[in-house]
DNA sequence: TTAAAATGATAGTATTACTATTGCATTTGT
DNA sequence: ACAAATGCAATAGTAATACTATCATTTTAA
Protein backbone atom coordinates (compact mmCIF):
# COMPACT_ATOMS: atom_id res chain seq x y z
CA UNK A 1 0.00 0.00 0.00
CA UNK A 2 1.70 3.20 -1.04
CA UNK A 3 1.19 6.73 1.07
CA UNK A 4 1.75 9.92 0.27
CA UNK A 5 3.78 11.30 2.76
CA UNK A 6 4.09 15.27 3.80
CA UNK A 7 6.50 15.50 6.03
CA UNK A 8 7.16 19.72 6.36
CA UNK A 9 5.20 21.69 8.26
CA UNK A 10 1.84 22.31 6.28
CA UNK A 11 -0.41 21.11 8.80
CA UNK A 12 -0.65 20.99 13.02
CA UNK A 13 -1.36 17.35 13.32
CA UNK A 14 -1.34 15.15 10.50
CA UNK A 15 -4.85 14.18 8.92
CA UNK A 16 -3.09 11.25 7.84
CA UNK A 17 -3.21 9.57 11.07
CA UNK A 18 -7.05 9.89 11.84
CA UNK A 19 -10.25 9.00 10.45
CA UNK A 20 -10.92 12.49 10.93
CA UNK A 21 -8.25 13.85 9.42
CA UNK A 22 -8.91 12.05 6.41
CA UNK A 23 -12.56 13.42 6.28
CA UNK A 24 -10.90 16.54 6.71
CA UNK A 25 -8.99 16.28 3.64
CA UNK A 26 -11.29 14.33 0.82
CA UNK A 27 -14.16 16.73 1.74
CA UNK A 28 -12.64 19.66 1.59
CA UNK A 29 -11.97 18.71 -1.76
CA UNK A 30 -15.83 18.37 -2.65
CA UNK A 31 -16.45 21.63 -0.81
CA UNK A 32 -13.39 23.47 -2.53
CA UNK A 33 -14.24 22.03 -6.11
CA UNK A 34 -17.98 22.42 -5.63
CA UNK A 35 -17.79 26.18 -4.06
CA UNK A 36 -14.48 27.99 -4.80
CA UNK A 37 -12.10 28.62 -2.08
CA UNK A 38 -13.75 32.05 -1.14
CA UNK A 39 -16.90 30.38 -0.06
CA UNK A 40 -15.39 27.71 1.29
CA UNK A 41 -15.20 27.87 5.62
CA UNK A 42 -14.04 25.52 7.67
CA UNK A 43 -17.50 26.06 9.50
CA UNK A 44 -19.13 24.94 6.46
CA UNK A 45 -16.86 21.48 6.16
CA UNK A 46 -17.03 21.11 9.82
CA UNK A 47 -20.58 20.67 8.96
CA UNK A 48 -20.72 18.53 6.29
CA UNK A 49 -18.20 16.04 8.06
CA UNK A 50 -20.93 16.52 11.77
CA UNK A 51 -17.56 17.76 13.41
CA UNK A 52 -16.87 21.26 14.74
CA UNK A 53 -14.78 23.80 13.35
CA UNK A 54 -12.23 23.82 16.85
CA UNK A 55 -11.85 20.09 15.74
CA UNK A 56 -10.45 21.07 12.00
CA UNK A 57 -8.45 23.89 13.56
CA UNK A 58 -6.40 21.20 15.34
CA UNK A 59 -5.27 20.03 11.82
CA UNK A 60 -5.06 23.45 9.89
CA UNK A 61 -3.67 26.97 10.85
CA UNK A 62 -6.22 28.01 8.47
CA UNK A 63 -8.10 27.08 4.72
CA UNK A 64 -4.52 28.28 3.32
CA UNK A 65 -2.67 26.06 5.09
CA UNK A 66 -5.16 23.39 4.02
CA UNK A 67 -5.15 24.37 0.21
CA UNK A 68 -1.19 24.21 0.49
CA UNK A 69 -1.63 20.41 1.98
CA UNK A 70 -3.89 19.70 -1.22
CA UNK A 71 -1.23 21.41 -3.35
CA UNK A 72 1.46 19.21 -1.68
CA UNK A 73 0.05 16.05 -1.75
CA UNK A 74 -0.53 16.53 -5.63
CA UNK A 75 2.67 17.48 -6.19
CA UNK A 76 4.23 14.58 -4.37
CA UNK A 77 1.69 12.16 -6.08
CA UNK A 78 2.81 13.76 -9.89
CA UNK A 79 6.27 13.31 -8.77
CA UNK A 80 5.50 9.58 -7.94
CA UNK A 81 3.55 9.67 -11.21
CA UNK A 82 6.43 11.24 -13.08
CA UNK A 83 9.22 8.16 -11.60
CA UNK A 84 6.61 5.63 -12.43
CA UNK A 85 6.30 6.27 -15.83
CA UNK A 86 9.88 7.11 -17.05
CA UNK A 87 11.39 4.22 -15.19
CA UNK A 88 13.75 2.23 -17.56
CA UNK A 89 13.44 5.05 -19.97
CA UNK A 90 17.17 5.75 -21.04
CA UNK A 91 16.27 8.59 -24.12
CA UNK A 92 15.63 11.98 -22.09
CA UNK A 93 13.49 12.68 -25.44
CA UNK A 94 11.30 9.89 -24.57
CA UNK A 95 11.52 10.88 -21.07
CA UNK A 96 10.24 14.36 -21.49
CA UNK A 97 7.31 13.77 -24.02
CA UNK A 98 5.88 11.67 -21.37
CA UNK A 99 6.18 13.89 -18.80
CA UNK A 100 4.76 17.08 -20.81
CA UNK A 101 1.85 14.41 -21.15
CA UNK A 102 1.61 14.04 -17.23
CA UNK A 103 1.75 17.56 -16.83
CA UNK A 104 -0.88 18.45 -19.16
CA UNK A 105 -3.14 15.59 -20.06
CA UNK A 106 -6.40 15.29 -18.26
CA UNK A 107 -5.84 13.54 -14.66
CA UNK A 108 -8.04 10.33 -14.29
CA UNK A 109 -9.22 8.32 -11.10
CA UNK A 110 -5.61 7.03 -9.10
CA UNK A 111 -7.46 3.61 -7.14
CA UNK A 112 -3.94 3.43 -5.23
CA UNK A 113 -5.71 6.40 -3.07
CA UNK A 114 -9.42 5.82 -2.35
CA UNK A 115 -9.77 9.04 -0.34
CA UNK A 116 -8.47 11.22 -2.97
CA UNK A 117 -10.71 12.70 -5.68
CA UNK A 118 -8.05 12.96 -8.36
CA UNK A 119 -9.90 14.84 -10.73
CA UNK A 120 -11.58 17.18 -8.40
CA UNK A 121 -8.31 17.92 -6.69
CA UNK A 122 -6.53 18.64 -10.37
CA UNK A 123 -9.43 20.95 -10.90
CA UNK A 124 -8.73 22.57 -7.71
CA UNK A 125 -4.86 22.96 -8.25
CA UNK A 126 -6.22 24.84 -12.00
CA UNK A 127 -8.04 27.21 -10.21
CA UNK A 128 -6.95 27.48 -6.51
CA UNK A 129 -3.12 26.44 -6.45
CA UNK A 130 -2.19 30.41 -7.18
CA UNK A 131 -3.86 31.48 -4.36
CA UNK A 132 -1.38 29.62 -1.69
CA UNK A 133 1.78 31.92 -3.18
CA UNK A 134 -0.34 34.88 -4.42
CA UNK A 135 -0.41 36.30 -1.13
CA UNK A 136 1.52 38.63 1.37
CA UNK A 137 3.06 35.70 3.57
CA UNK A 138 4.71 34.55 0.54
CA UNK A 139 7.95 34.34 1.82
CA UNK A 140 6.97 32.97 5.49
CA UNK A 141 5.21 30.24 3.90
CA UNK A 142 7.84 29.60 1.85
CA UNK A 143 10.11 29.20 4.18
CA UNK A 144 7.57 26.77 6.47
CA UNK A 145 8.09 24.53 3.50
CA UNK A 146 4.48 24.88 1.37
CA UNK A 147 5.85 24.95 -2.28
CA UNK A 148 8.99 22.37 -1.04
CA UNK A 149 6.99 19.39 -3.42
CA UNK A 150 6.31 21.71 -6.46
CA UNK A 151 9.88 23.04 -6.21
CA UNK A 152 11.94 19.40 -5.88
CA UNK A 153 9.60 18.10 -9.03
CA UNK A 154 10.38 21.12 -10.75
CA UNK A 155 14.03 20.85 -10.28
CA UNK A 156 14.01 17.24 -11.36
CA UNK A 157 12.08 17.84 -14.45
CA UNK A 158 14.29 20.82 -15.30
CA UNK A 159 17.09 17.85 -15.17
CA UNK A 160 15.96 16.01 -17.27
CA UNK A 161 15.71 19.00 -19.96
CA UNK A 162 19.42 19.59 -19.16
CA UNK A 163 20.02 16.17 -20.08
CA UNK A 164 19.41 17.16 -23.73
CA UNK A 165 20.67 20.47 -23.76
CA UNK A 166 23.38 21.07 -20.94
CA UNK A 167 24.08 25.15 -22.12
CA UNK A 168 20.32 25.96 -22.19
CA UNK A 169 19.94 28.62 -19.50
CA UNK A 170 16.13 28.56 -18.91
CA UNK A 171 15.23 24.93 -17.92
CA UNK A 172 13.47 25.64 -14.37
CA UNK A 173 11.93 28.43 -15.92
CA UNK A 174 10.79 26.54 -19.14
CA UNK A 175 8.92 23.72 -16.31
CA UNK A 176 7.22 25.98 -14.45
CA UNK A 177 5.70 28.02 -17.72
CA UNK A 178 4.37 25.12 -19.24
CA UNK A 179 3.16 24.27 -15.44
CA UNK A 180 1.45 27.68 -14.31
CA UNK A 181 0.78 28.74 -18.15
CA UNK A 182 -1.12 25.44 -19.05
CA UNK A 183 -3.45 26.16 -16.21
CA UNK A 184 -4.11 29.00 -17.40
CA UNK A 185 -4.70 27.38 -21.07
CA UNK A 186 -7.36 25.00 -19.34
CA UNK A 187 -9.00 27.29 -16.90
CA UNK A 188 -9.33 30.12 -20.23
CA UNK A 189 -10.82 27.20 -22.74
CA UNK A 190 -13.46 26.91 -19.87
CA UNK A 191 -14.31 30.65 -19.25
CA UNK A 192 -12.58 32.48 -21.36
CA UNK A 193 -11.90 30.89 -24.72
CA UNK A 194 -11.13 34.01 -27.07
CA UNK A 195 -8.08 34.12 -24.49
CA UNK A 196 -6.66 30.37 -25.82
CA UNK A 197 -7.11 28.08 -28.80
CA UNK A 198 -6.76 25.02 -26.69
CA UNK A 199 -10.09 23.15 -27.31
CA UNK A 200 -10.88 24.20 -30.89
CA UNK A 201 -11.04 21.52 -33.33
CA UNK A 202 -7.72 19.40 -33.63
CA UNK A 203 -6.20 21.79 -30.95
CA UNK A 204 -4.89 20.18 -27.76
CA UNK A 205 -3.23 21.32 -24.84
CA UNK A 206 -0.38 18.09 -24.87
CA UNK A 207 0.47 19.44 -28.41
CA UNK A 208 0.54 23.30 -27.79
CA UNK A 209 3.16 21.93 -24.99
CA UNK A 210 5.25 19.77 -26.49
CA UNK A 211 5.94 22.25 -29.69
CA UNK A 212 7.28 24.56 -27.29
CA UNK A 213 8.87 22.70 -25.63
CA UNK A 214 10.60 20.62 -28.23
CA UNK A 215 10.97 24.00 -30.60
CA UNK A 216 12.92 25.60 -27.95
CA UNK A 217 15.29 22.53 -27.16
CA UNK A 218 15.78 22.43 -31.10
CA UNK A 219 16.88 25.42 -30.79
CA UNK A 220 19.00 25.88 -28.45
CA UNK A 221 21.14 22.69 -29.14
CA UNK B 1 -4.28 65.06 -23.34
CA UNK B 2 -5.01 61.81 -23.38
CA UNK B 3 -7.60 59.63 -21.18
CA UNK B 4 -8.41 55.67 -20.73
CA UNK B 5 -12.05 55.25 -21.27
CA UNK B 6 -13.26 52.48 -19.65
CA UNK B 7 -16.95 51.85 -21.34
CA UNK B 8 -17.68 48.82 -20.08
CA UNK B 9 -19.49 47.88 -16.76
CA UNK B 10 -17.09 47.57 -14.82
CA UNK B 11 -18.09 50.44 -12.56
CA UNK B 12 -21.19 52.09 -10.96
CA UNK B 13 -20.24 55.45 -11.51
CA UNK B 14 -17.62 56.11 -14.07
CA UNK B 15 -14.35 57.53 -11.54
CA UNK B 16 -13.35 59.37 -14.25
CA UNK B 17 -16.34 62.24 -13.79
CA UNK B 18 -14.97 63.44 -10.42
CA UNK B 19 -11.95 64.31 -8.15
CA UNK B 20 -13.17 61.55 -5.44
CA UNK B 21 -13.46 59.13 -7.95
CA UNK B 22 -9.47 59.49 -9.25
CA UNK B 23 -8.81 59.48 -5.74
CA UNK B 24 -10.04 55.74 -5.05
CA UNK B 25 -8.26 54.44 -7.90
CA UNK B 26 -4.91 56.19 -7.49
CA UNK B 27 -4.90 55.22 -3.96
CA UNK B 28 -6.64 52.02 -4.18
CA UNK B 29 -3.43 51.13 -6.29
CA UNK B 30 -1.07 52.82 -3.43
CA UNK B 31 -3.12 50.55 -0.92
CA UNK B 32 -3.43 47.45 -2.79
CA UNK B 33 0.74 46.95 -3.75
CA UNK B 34 1.47 47.85 -0.43
CA UNK B 35 -1.40 45.87 1.64
CA UNK B 36 -2.44 42.85 -0.78
CA UNK B 37 -6.03 42.23 -2.05
CA UNK B 38 -6.47 40.25 0.96
CA UNK B 39 -5.78 43.10 3.02
CA UNK B 40 -7.43 45.74 0.95
CA UNK B 41 -10.92 47.14 2.37
CA UNK B 42 -12.67 50.08 1.46
CA UNK B 43 -13.13 51.04 5.41
CA UNK B 44 -9.05 51.59 4.93
CA UNK B 45 -9.32 52.84 1.33
CA UNK B 46 -12.07 55.80 2.60
CA UNK B 47 -9.55 56.46 5.73
CA UNK B 48 -7.06 57.12 3.48
CA UNK B 49 -8.97 59.33 1.17
CA UNK B 50 -10.37 61.09 4.22
CA UNK B 51 -14.53 59.90 3.00
CA UNK B 52 -16.00 57.04 3.89
CA UNK B 53 -17.02 53.17 3.11
CA UNK B 54 -20.81 54.25 1.59
CA UNK B 55 -19.07 56.99 -1.14
CA UNK B 56 -16.96 54.26 -2.16
CA UNK B 57 -19.68 51.89 -3.02
CA UNK B 58 -21.40 54.09 -5.44
CA UNK B 59 -18.44 53.85 -7.63
CA UNK B 60 -17.48 50.09 -6.96
CA UNK B 61 -19.55 46.98 -6.12
CA UNK B 62 -16.86 45.72 -4.58
CA UNK B 63 -13.06 45.25 -4.04
CA UNK B 64 -13.15 42.78 -7.29
CA UNK B 65 -14.60 45.18 -9.22
CA UNK B 66 -12.32 47.76 -8.42
CA UNK B 67 -9.30 45.40 -9.03
CA UNK B 68 -11.23 44.58 -12.93
CA UNK B 69 -11.64 47.92 -13.14
CA UNK B 70 -7.40 48.44 -12.78
CA UNK B 71 -6.83 45.55 -15.16
CA UNK B 72 -8.40 47.12 -17.75
CA UNK B 73 -7.17 50.21 -17.39
CA UNK B 74 -3.63 48.52 -17.53
CA UNK B 75 -4.91 46.31 -20.57
CA UNK B 76 -6.29 49.74 -22.55
CA UNK B 77 -2.61 51.69 -21.25
CA UNK B 78 -0.81 48.32 -22.94
CA UNK B 79 -2.87 48.62 -26.09
CA UNK B 80 -2.29 51.65 -26.75
CA UNK B 81 1.84 51.71 -25.91
CA UNK B 82 1.93 48.52 -28.67
CA UNK B 83 0.27 50.70 -31.01
CA UNK B 84 1.81 53.37 -30.52
CA UNK B 85 5.33 51.83 -30.50
CA UNK B 86 4.16 49.96 -33.76
CA UNK B 87 3.17 52.27 -35.90
CA UNK B 88 4.71 52.76 -39.30
CA UNK B 89 6.86 49.09 -38.45
CA UNK B 90 5.67 47.04 -41.44
CA UNK B 91 7.58 43.85 -41.03
CA UNK B 92 6.11 41.60 -38.36
CA UNK B 93 9.15 40.15 -36.93
CA UNK B 94 10.31 43.68 -35.93
CA UNK B 95 6.66 44.13 -34.76
CA UNK B 96 6.61 41.14 -32.77
CA UNK B 97 10.13 41.63 -31.15
CA UNK B 98 8.70 44.87 -29.91
CA UNK B 99 5.59 43.52 -28.53
CA UNK B 100 7.59 41.01 -26.21
CA UNK B 101 9.63 43.76 -25.04
CA UNK B 102 6.20 45.83 -23.86
CA UNK B 103 4.68 42.31 -22.32
CA UNK B 104 7.64 41.60 -20.50
CA UNK B 105 10.23 44.50 -19.52
CA UNK B 106 10.18 46.27 -16.17
CA UNK B 107 7.30 49.28 -16.82
CA UNK B 108 8.29 52.86 -16.67
CA UNK B 109 6.08 55.90 -15.16
CA UNK B 110 3.78 57.28 -18.39
CA UNK B 111 3.61 60.95 -17.61
CA UNK B 112 0.47 61.46 -19.47
CA UNK B 113 -1.55 59.85 -16.59
CA UNK B 114 -0.44 61.43 -13.66
CA UNK B 115 -3.18 59.91 -11.11
CA UNK B 116 -1.86 56.44 -11.74
CA UNK B 117 1.54 54.90 -10.81
CA UNK B 118 2.01 52.35 -13.69
CA UNK B 119 5.15 50.59 -12.06
CA UNK B 120 2.80 49.95 -8.77
CA UNK B 121 -0.04 48.67 -11.05
CA UNK B 122 2.30 46.57 -13.42
CA UNK B 123 3.20 44.93 -9.29
CA UNK B 124 -0.28 44.59 -8.62
CA UNK B 125 -1.27 42.56 -12.67
CA UNK B 126 1.55 40.62 -11.54
CA UNK B 127 0.63 39.71 -7.93
CA UNK B 128 -3.19 39.86 -7.90
CA UNK B 129 -4.63 39.92 -11.42
CA UNK B 130 -5.63 36.31 -11.38
CA UNK B 131 -8.14 36.64 -8.96
CA UNK B 132 -10.32 38.65 -11.16
CA UNK B 133 -10.99 35.51 -13.24
CA UNK B 134 -9.68 32.64 -10.62
CA UNK B 135 -13.57 33.15 -8.94
CA UNK B 136 -16.68 30.98 -9.19
CA UNK B 137 -19.17 33.83 -10.88
CA UNK B 138 -15.94 34.39 -13.75
CA UNK B 139 -18.90 33.83 -16.14
CA UNK B 140 -20.91 36.29 -14.88
CA UNK B 141 -18.38 38.72 -14.47
CA UNK B 142 -17.16 37.76 -18.09
CA UNK B 143 -20.55 38.67 -19.50
CA UNK B 144 -20.24 41.93 -17.53
CA UNK B 145 -16.91 43.26 -19.68
CA UNK B 146 -14.34 42.72 -17.13
CA UNK B 147 -12.14 41.10 -19.56
CA UNK B 148 -12.70 42.70 -22.51
CA UNK B 149 -9.36 44.70 -22.65
CA UNK B 150 -7.19 41.76 -21.84
CA UNK B 151 -9.19 39.98 -24.79
CA UNK B 152 -9.10 42.95 -27.72
CA UNK B 153 -5.45 42.82 -27.02
CA UNK B 154 -5.01 39.23 -27.03
CA UNK B 155 -6.48 39.12 -30.42
CA UNK B 156 -4.60 41.75 -32.16
CA UNK B 157 -1.27 40.36 -30.68
CA UNK B 158 -2.34 37.01 -32.57
CA UNK B 159 -2.77 38.44 -35.65
CA UNK B 160 0.42 39.51 -35.74
CA UNK B 161 1.82 36.21 -35.20
CA UNK B 162 -0.77 34.82 -37.89
CA UNK B 163 0.84 37.41 -40.59
CA UNK B 164 3.81 35.40 -40.15
CA UNK B 165 2.71 31.69 -39.93
CA UNK B 166 -0.69 31.87 -40.72
CA UNK B 167 -1.41 28.25 -40.27
CA UNK B 168 0.04 28.18 -36.81
CA UNK B 169 -3.00 26.83 -34.61
CA UNK B 170 -2.02 28.91 -31.08
CA UNK B 171 -1.47 32.13 -31.66
CA UNK B 172 -3.75 33.43 -28.49
CA UNK B 173 -2.49 30.46 -26.49
CA UNK B 174 0.86 31.57 -27.45
CA UNK B 175 0.08 34.81 -25.93
CA UNK B 176 -1.86 34.16 -22.95
CA UNK B 177 1.03 31.68 -22.52
CA UNK B 178 3.71 34.47 -22.58
CA UNK B 179 1.74 37.09 -20.81
CA UNK B 180 0.27 35.03 -17.74
CA UNK B 181 3.79 32.89 -17.50
CA UNK B 182 5.33 36.02 -18.17
CA UNK B 183 3.99 36.61 -14.57
CA UNK B 184 4.09 34.04 -13.01
CA UNK B 185 8.05 34.04 -13.58
CA UNK B 186 8.63 38.10 -12.47
CA UNK B 187 6.37 36.77 -9.50
CA UNK B 188 8.87 33.49 -8.81
CA UNK B 189 12.27 35.51 -9.45
CA UNK B 190 10.89 37.42 -6.25
CA UNK B 191 9.69 35.10 -4.21
CA UNK B 192 10.37 31.25 -5.14
CA UNK B 193 13.43 31.76 -7.09
CA UNK B 194 14.11 27.49 -7.80
CA UNK B 195 11.05 28.10 -10.33
CA UNK B 196 13.08 30.50 -12.42
CA UNK B 197 16.02 31.20 -13.83
CA UNK B 198 15.18 34.59 -14.54
CA UNK B 199 17.28 36.78 -12.53
CA UNK B 200 20.02 34.22 -12.35
CA UNK B 201 23.23 35.95 -14.39
CA UNK B 202 22.81 36.43 -17.98
CA UNK B 203 19.17 35.64 -17.59
CA UNK B 204 16.13 37.72 -18.34
CA UNK B 205 12.53 37.17 -18.83
CA UNK B 206 12.78 39.46 -22.34
CA UNK B 207 15.55 36.74 -23.44
CA UNK B 208 13.50 33.69 -21.96
CA UNK B 209 10.01 34.76 -23.95
CA UNK B 210 11.62 35.79 -27.34
CA UNK B 211 13.68 32.73 -27.93
CA UNK B 212 10.21 30.97 -27.35
CA UNK B 213 8.01 32.68 -29.45
CA UNK B 214 10.84 33.07 -31.96
CA UNK B 215 11.57 29.18 -31.57
CA UNK B 216 7.88 28.13 -32.42
CA UNK B 217 6.82 30.38 -35.07
CA UNK B 218 10.51 29.05 -36.92
CA UNK B 219 9.35 25.64 -36.63
CA UNK B 220 5.68 26.49 -37.25
CA UNK B 221 6.74 28.24 -40.61
C1' DT C 1 -31.61 80.66 -7.38
C1' DT C 2 -33.24 76.50 -7.20
C1' DA C 3 -33.44 71.64 -8.04
C1' DA C 4 -30.78 67.71 -8.58
C1' DA C 5 -26.86 65.18 -7.79
C1' DA C 6 -22.91 63.96 -4.98
C1' DT C 7 -21.02 63.21 -0.70
C1' DG C 8 -20.66 62.62 4.39
C1' DA C 9 -22.17 60.83 8.79
C1' DT C 10 -23.99 57.33 11.25
C1' DA C 11 -26.00 53.03 12.23
C1' DG C 12 -27.00 48.33 11.60
C1' DT C 13 -26.71 43.23 9.96
C1' DA C 14 -25.00 38.76 8.71
C1' DT C 15 -20.96 36.33 8.13
C1' DT C 16 -16.17 35.13 8.77
C1' DA C 17 -12.08 33.72 11.00
C1' DC C 18 -10.69 32.68 14.52
C1' DT C 19 -9.68 31.59 20.25
C1' DA C 20 -10.81 29.69 24.74
C1' DT C 21 -12.72 26.50 27.89
C1' DT C 22 -14.84 22.47 29.52
C1' DG C 23 -15.93 17.73 29.74
C1' DC C 24 -16.50 13.17 28.02
C1' DA C 25 -14.71 9.05 25.66
C1' DT C 26 -11.18 6.32 24.01
C1' DT C 27 -6.67 4.69 23.67
C1' DT C 28 -2.10 3.72 25.60
C1' DG C 29 1.58 2.52 28.68
C1' DT C 30 2.69 0.02 32.85
C1' DA D 1 -6.52 -2.81 35.78
C1' DC D 2 -5.65 1.94 36.27
C1' DA D 3 -3.88 6.47 35.45
C1' DA D 4 -2.54 9.44 32.04
C1' DA D 5 -2.73 11.26 27.77
C1' DT D 6 -5.02 12.21 23.74
C1' DG D 7 -8.96 13.13 20.66
C1' DC D 8 -13.11 15.19 19.88
C1' DA D 9 -17.60 17.70 20.64
C1' DA D 10 -20.06 21.52 22.45
C1' DT D 11 -20.53 26.08 23.51
C1' DA D 12 -19.40 30.79 23.84
C1' DG D 13 -17.23 34.84 22.60
C1' DT D 14 -14.52 38.53 19.82
C1' DA D 15 -12.91 41.52 16.26
C1' DA D 16 -13.15 42.32 11.63
C1' DT D 17 -15.39 42.21 7.10
C1' DA D 18 -18.62 43.20 3.54
C1' DC D 19 -21.95 45.18 2.83
C1' DT D 20 -26.99 48.15 3.09
C1' DA D 21 -29.93 51.90 4.58
C1' DT D 22 -31.18 56.44 5.91
C1' DC D 23 -30.82 61.16 6.20
C1' DA D 24 -28.41 65.54 6.39
C1' DT D 25 -25.42 68.58 4.02
C1' DT D 26 -22.68 70.35 0.34
C1' DT D 27 -21.66 71.04 -4.51
C1' DT D 28 -22.93 71.70 -9.22
C1' DA D 29 -25.31 72.85 -13.20
C1' DA D 30 -29.52 74.91 -15.62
Amino acid sequence: MIQIKLNEKIYIKDPETSELGRMIVSDSITLIDKWGLENFTFRKLSKEINSTEASIYRYFENKYQLLAYLNSWYWNWMEYRVNFSINNIVDPYAKLEIIIELLTQPIERDPNFTHIDEKALHRIIISESAKTYLRKNVDETNKEGYFKSYKSLTKQLANIIREITPEYKYAESLISLIIEGGHSQVYFADHLPSLTNVNEKNCSLVEFCKDIVFSVIKKNK
